[in-house]
DNA sequence: TATTGTTATACTCTATAACTATA
DNA sequence: TATAGTTATAGAGTATAACAATA
């Protein structure tokens, strides 16, 4: 049992979730013209996941399975992933990072990293990793609650 | 001078990041249907910033002055916002909330809370204020790089 | 001539709904 | 009949470029 939290607080929370659109937006214009942010998202769940369904796929991105399905036809179009037949169940396919995915999503990945280390490079290493926990337990209390 | 810090910390920090439009759509739900996020921000800057031409707040949002301009007209067109001539620029009008306004305001911000207060119910209020204080210094930081 | 703001255009993200194919 | 996925459509965010009005 804790002591009920002031408004205000969440209040501002709800303030900066809102101002960490610029920052979104400019890694966003860090990516390749090839690779916009949502086939970036569908790169990176299947780098840290491995492969899997559309539909699994979509249920990660916390997005509609139709959006990813779009993402997923672009990246696949680009030679990104393969879709491979699902054996057990014709309906779907099992989508997986091919080479040349991987290939791209280093890029993306060095170009976060250089636009974040030059950001950030006054912050002490326990607030980067303080701010990255924090936001793995708001995604995760979202999650839960919607 | 500190340590160089792994690049596998930015990796994380970047995913986390994107992974946090998951809560922002959530949020964005909340909002009523004549409010949209754009406008919606517009209110949240003029209440936070007080009056101020459209220039400054397209920089304070960190959005590009056209699509500021379409979403102040949204906002004014609802009469949440009135547009005073400036006296010393024919150019330019002096933004400023309304009554009106701050009413919206006030409920769109209700129900953030709510959001928050919900999801994030479990949560020490000392893990709520680190948050708001980490994510304020991530937009500042990328604010003063880019 | 430079600056402030508006508008047209184009691209991306997202969700809903209708549809196809398979279970 | 139910489920996985696709596609059409519509609404919102954003940036670039062309433009109008004023400094």
């Amino acid at each position: 049992m804790q002591a009920t939290i002031p408004a205000t607080h969440y209040e501002e929370l709800a303030r900066r979730l809102t101002g960490i659109g610029a920052v979104k937006r400019d890694l966003a214009r860090t990516l390749p013209p090839d690779c916009p942010p949502g086939p970036a998202a569908v790169l990176t769940v299947l780098d840290r996941h491995g492969e899997m369904r559309l539909s699994r796929l979509a249920e990660l991105l916390a997005v509609d399975i139709s959006v990813t399905s779009r993402h997923v036809t672009h990246v696949a179009e680009h030679g990104w992933i393969a879709r491979d037949a699902d054996p057990g169940d014709g309906r779907c396919r099992i989508l997986r990072l091919t080479p040349a995915g991987r290939a791209v999503l280093g890029e993306i990945t060095a170009r976060h990293t250089d636009a974040l280390a030059r950001a950030l490079a006054d912050w002490p290493v326990e607030d980067v990793t303080a701010l990255s926990t924090l936001l793995g337990r708001l995604r995760t209390s979202f999650s839960n609650s919607f």
